[in-house]
DNA sequence: TTAAATAACACAG
DNA sequence: TCTGTGTTATTTA
């Protein structure tokens, strides 16, 4: 029989390479019945890195009308935002969802042009120690009937970018939104994150990592904004530019008060250069109600299969 | 300088 | 909130 030793050659050579292995945490991995694969902790480099943030004060941008974003540039900390990036991509199970529109008679069938994946629970629940679902209220086991989807505890990594968030936005979070841009050809067009379910004025948190790509934000038309617009005498609307920002590896971007009933924004398709790198985007919320909890399992989760970054192909692909 | 090629943008369905 | 298409802006030869 032959010897798994190593030959003479491979002896002579690094066992690992600083910048091609992502290190490993000695930490257990985050587990939980509804995920479909553990999810490893943070690396204690990334958690060193991760003390730093926010690496500068973020900057309030207010100077047009129904406005209110604070925009960290950068959040995390440059030095390992790139290996932040690597190790979600690399780490978590992501999803490609499917879902038909009725345009008048015709049916047409869209595949969002990017990967989700979703954590956390509204309001009305949370996640005892154990991980089973308990009422917020009164602290005892959800009747099995609340929801019809299998909501997931945020895992360690998530959860501690979540408490550092909420520290620095002085806001809560009980929602965590994942998505994988894998190109220039990925994108989202606008829409606003003005939800019913998340309240009046949400706050939302979204970070950047990976691949710079060009966030667009405009004013949603007089008819569809979030104005009282009662009165018979025509109401002068102040004008309003568009914003373009380039939102680089670690930038964080908090939208908050007026924005999201106002406001739309995109990530548009991208050609040339920078096309081939891929981007995570996160997003930490609050859902008010269980409402939120469905809507969100429905659109970043769906009923599709799992998919993975696969390290070898460079893409993210079904998953087994 | 000009014009073709490419990319961004706006809007309809 | 997607895709397609026509228009406008930018880049390149």
């Amino acid at each position: 029989m032959s010897s798994k030793k190593r030959t003479l050659d491979t002896f002579f050579t690094p066992t690992s390479t600083k910048k091609a292995k992502i290190e490993e945490s000695q930490e257990p991995p985050s587990n939980h019945p509804t995920y479909p694969f553990p999810v490893p902790q943070l690396s204690q480099s990334i958690l060193n890195g991760l003390e730093l943030a926010p690496e500068v004060k973020g900057k309030v941008i207010n100077d047009q009308p129904d406005l209110d974003l604070l925009y960290f540039q950068p959040y995390i900390p440059k030095d390992i935002s790139l290996d932040l990036f690597r190790f979600l991509r690399q780490s978590l199970f992501f999803y490609k969802v499917q879902y038909t529109i009725k345009r008048g008679s015709v049916e047409t069938n869209i595949t969002t042009p990017r990967y989700t994946t979703v954590f956390g629970v509204d309001e009305s629940s949370q996640f005892a120690p154990d991980g089973s679902l308990v009422d917020s209220a009164t602290k005892r086991p959800i009747p099995k009937d609340r929801y019809k989807c299998r909501p997931r505890p945020l895992p360690q990594c998530l959860e501690a970018l979540r408490m550092l968030t909420e520290a620095s936005t002085g806001e809560t979070y009980n929602f965590c939104l994942v998505n994988y841009y894998a190109s220039g050809n990925d994108s989202i067009s606008y829409h606003s994150d003005d939800e019913r379910f998340l309240g009046a004025n949400p706050a939302i948190a979204s970070f950047s990592l990976g691949a710079k790509r060009d966030f667009l934000m405009k004013h949603k038309p007089p008819s569809k904004a979030g104005h009282l617009n009662t009165g018979d005498v025509p109401t002068l609307q102040a004008e309003s530019k568009s914003l373009k920002l380039p939102l680089g590896s670690g930038d964080m971007i908090l939208m908050r008060g007026p924005t999201q009933s106002n406001w739309l924004h995109s990530i548009p398709k991208r050609k040339g250069a920078d096309a081939e790198k891929g981007r995570i985007n996160i997003t930490f919320r609050k859902a008010m109600v269980k409402a939120g909890t469905e809507n969100y399992y429905t659109y970043n989760v769906g009923s599709g299969g799992v998919s993975k970054w696969d390290e070898a192909k460079g893409e993210v692909m079904p998953w087994k």
